[in-house]
DNA sequence: CTGCATCCTTAATGATACTG
DNA sequence: CAGTATCATTAAGGATGCAG
């Protein structure tokens, strides 16, 4: 069978979704030490709700990432082998952030600029 | 100064929420051959709305991923950095969907066995 | 064709209170 | 502590129509 995410029903795309997000990428990351318990998570992770926390725990028990043992949440063969691309989306957004905020700015800016000579028409 | 996804309001946490995206993952595959036009992009993404399409594109264009020329989009130096772990995603989500489809069936099926049993009582 | 603007619907997230 | 349940808020996504 041959999956493709840019098939608007292929199964692969709900599988990319899951795994393209911030809240998956951060708690995979967290449980690549070994496991954790819901508030060892809920604190390192700062700011994700216990709701989301709960929520997304559950999708990813769900399909096969991880598994809940006494009270800690354990990566499975499966989930470690996550870790490496969403360790890499990690150190992506943390090494060219300066780069991507002056970029934020110029594109802001010129916009105003923009609206300025509007206002002068 | 130390970037930190994990830290509540630390700006890379607004990045890696744009990288770690399932329309921003295809986008950025999809221009790694070469620029395209919005209608191509359109093609290929499919399910894709031009609403979602166009939102998605100007945000990229405003972190300095990719720049709009004379109707084409193409990725810039920043963005195709980004090629190599985004392409591990699709990857990942292509290869491992089976493996996923499967947990899905067996944590809903022991789901139901649960509320069974529950009815039992 | 390439968008932008609008309106609408749904999904994601957050806040709070509560239970075993 | 580790959730669950509920409600409120916000963001994402989609449909349609219009304009350059």
């Amino acid at each position: 069978m041959e999956w493709n995410i840019f098939s608007r029903s292929c199964p692969s795309r709900t599988s990319l979704a899951q795994i393209a997000n911030k809240w998956t990428a951060m708690i995979v990351i967290s449980l690549v030490a070994g496991p954790l318990r819901f508030g060892e998570l809920h604190t390192r992770i700062e700011g994700i709700s216990k709701k989301v926390l709960t929520d997304t725990l559950r999708s990813l028990e769900r399909d096969g990432m991880l598994i809940r043992a006494d009270g800690r949440y354990e990566l499975t063969e499966l989930g470690r082998t996550l870790e490496e691309p969403l360790k890499a989306l990690q150190i992506w957004a943390e090494s060219h952030i300066e780069d991507v905020l002056d970029n934020r700015d110029r594109y802001d800016s010129a916009a105003d600029e923009i609206v300025l000579v509007a206002h002068l028409l």
